[in-house]
DNA sequence: TGACAGGAAAATA
DNA sequence: TATTTTCCTGTC
């Protein structure tokens, strides 16, 4: 049993930063809400994250993070006033869009949990996609407590390298089950750690060349996980945006290759504050629900 | 209870 | 090279 450590809560000042619509625009999955509480395993922690206003509280369990690490994580670093005003100049009428998702951060996630993360994705709604990880971390990941929950971490590639077919079947996984099982044979953390050292076109080409990964969750591992944020993955969401707001529509290559030329540097950020956009707007589902809406 | 949501790969044109 | 078909599970 791990020695179990817990920090005095701490604060920290942000700017056009809003918790919420970062941790549920669809980024991350392993999210647990306690009242107004976000908690989220992260590295070999666990954190307790809440937003008053300009304030963010955070508690670590676990084992010790620094600030600079959280920070990193949310995607404080970014410079948003700067993003911002360069998605409104490249493109008309986008203003409205990025006002209705201000406050959203890209964050900065493990690439490995990451990619397995858009694997389990495919042809799946979020809450599906959810379950799916959670059992995968209670089957392979270390435990870590809080005063009323236990939660648990991301399982490592070789705890995942030595689990029986058996106990994947348990997943529920279909059609992605194959892929899921030459993926934890294959690849490990390391893999990702060199692959994040390289540009842009090589680190899309060795995530293509992963089987069951495609234009659109490569985009999602380069936008979400390796520090990529001109990457701009096309779903269903963004489809339906880009063909209502500028006329754009076609396969997830060709909506991709247009957003990227129409946005830039920062075109992943206009991706995010898109399908947040579109969601909350067109989605009859429970994410168009009175907490999502109008929240700093 | 059957329609529907949700991407990649293989097959086909 | 571009389009169509097939794959599977869970939800309402």
């Amino acid at each position: 049993m791990q020695e179990q450590y817990k920090s005095l809560q701490n604060s920290l000042t942000v700017k056009d930063f809003s918790l919420r619509k970062t941790l549920l625009c669809g980024q991350t999955f392993r999210i647990f809400e306690e009242g107004n509480d976000f908690v989220v395993p992260f590295k070999r922690s666990v954190l307790r994250l809440s937003q008053t206003d300009n304030k963010l509280h955070y508690s670590v369990y676990g084992e010790p993070l620094s600030e600079e690490e959280i920070k990193r994580f949310l995607g404080l670093n970014d410079d948003i006033e700067l993003i911002n005003r360069e998605l409104s100049e490249k493109a008309k009428n986008f203003s409205e869009v990025i006002q209705y998702g201000k406050g959203l951060r890209i964050m900065r996630q493990n690439p490995y949990e990451t990619t397995i993360s858009f694997l389990f994705s495919i042809q799946s709604s979020i809450p599906v996609i959810k379950k799916r990880l959670n059992l995968l971390s209670e089957m392979g990941g270390e435990k870590v407590e809080t005063e009323n929950k236990t939660y648990y971490l991301f399982p490592e590639s070789k705890v995942l390298k030595r689990m029986s077919k058996k106990e994947i079947k348990r997943l529920h996984l279909g059609f992605r089950e194959e892929w899921f099982l030459e993926f934890i044979q294959k690849y490990d953390e390391a893999f990702f750690r060199n692959l994040s050292k390289k540009g842009f076109k090589e680190k899309e080409k060795a995530l293509l060349n992963i089987k069951g990964i495609g234009i659109k969750v490569a985009n999602c591992i380069l936008l979400f996980s390796m520090n990529e944020p001109s990457a701009f993955p096309a779903d269903v969401w963004i489809k339906r945006g880009m063909e209502k707001l500028f006329n754009i529509k076609g396969s997830s290559k060709k909506v991709t290759e247009a957003g990227r030329e129409l946005f830039g540097r920062f075109a992943g950020y206009a991706q995010e504050y898109m399908y947040y956009y579109m969601r909350s707007i067109y989605s009859t589902k429970s994410f168009t629900n009175k907490k999502s809406r109008g929240i700093p």
